[in-house]
DNA sequence: AAAAGGACCTGGTGGC
DNA sequence: TGCCACCAGGTCCTTT
């Protein structure tokens, strides 16, 4: 489920409850998840306290003193912070325990997330090192995309999903941003001109920021959820919306397979 | 070098 | 009700 606004609600919860307190446990009841999660990690993390945690892209990055945990929430993720005493549901795969009794708890059916450690400059980790830009800062303009596009001729909406380009811009928000910027998703990135990625790096931000801040409304639950983050219930105006008026009146939401994702568009609002 | 497709997993839904 | 095909918010890796 996460996208990029449900991912910096966590990490926001997490440090809210756990900055700087001590890991006295690690439980792994499940290590295979998308890669093995490190054996060593109970004696790696015991006796270490969280410094911070930064997000790159979907990334979750817990400094600790002597490293990084490196986790990635995959496609049905979540971290919760339980009493550590709260007795294991299906799928609860990690715990790592803190004093003060408290648990992080990792939480993935589908096993498409990861959590890994590493001791080298987190910068220089394989998996973060080739990441592109973040999109809500400064570096993220149009003339980057417009560059970085001119030899492109994938889809524009999977040049935008792209993490090498950019990061954090998941299904959901491609399409969304490109409505909102009214660019068909299929039009080749090296088709599209610099004023329409203007437009369409201002509706990026804008979406996310405005998820964020939905996510936020969630913040103060975050330790008796399940993790369902505000976000996903703010207006969309195309995602999941085949065959439903766009609000445009002309037309109705089409969905057509991009990249073997589910693409959705209003043919009268994003021309050809 | 770029693009396309496969791979990794489980759970929910809708059709028959 | 049961079975089955299909779909899902991600992204790395291999092949073309």
């Amino acid at each position: 489920m996460p996208e990029l606004p449900e991912v910096e609600t966590t990490k926001r919860g997490i440090l809210h409850n756990l900055q700087s307190k001590t890991v006295s446990k690690v439980i792994i009841r499940q290590t295979r998840l998308r890669w093995p999660v490190p054996e060593h990690l109970p004696e790696t993390l015991s006796q270490q306290s969280i410094k911070t945690i930064q997000r790159r892209g979907k990334y979750l990055l817990f400094e600790f003193p002597h490293g990084h945990l490196i986790s990635h929430l995959g496609m049905s993720g979540s971290f919760r912070v339980l009493p550590a005493d709260t007795p294991i549901k299906k799928h609860e795969h990690i715990d790592l325990i803190f004093q003060d009794n408290l648990c992080l708890r990792y939480h993935d059916p589908r096993r498409f997330g990861c959590l890994l450690w590493t001791d080298q400059p987190i910068e220089q980790h394989k998996l973060i090192a080739v990441l592109g830009v973040e999109p809500l800062e400064a570096d993220l303009t149009g003339e980057y995309l417009y560059q970085k596009s001119r030899a492109k001729r994938v889809a524009v909406k999977n040049f935008i999903m792209d993490s090498h380009i950019v990061v954090g811009v998941g299904n959901i928000y491609a399409n969304e941003a490109l409505f909102l910027a009214n660019i068909h998703p299929t039009i080749p990135a090296q088709k599209v001109s610099l004023e329409q990625y203007e437009q369409l790096v201002k509706h990026i931000k804008q979406v996310l920021t405005t998820a964020i801040q939905q996510g936020g409304t969630t913040l103060r639950d975050f330790t008796n959820t399940d993790g369902q983050a505000g976000y996903f219930q703010q207006i969309l105006h195309v995602y999941g919306k085949a065959g439903k008026p766009c609000s445009c009146g002309q037309a109705q939401i089409e969905k057509i397979v991009i990249g073997q994702r589910a693409s959705y568009f209003c043919p009268a609002c994003q021309p050809i």
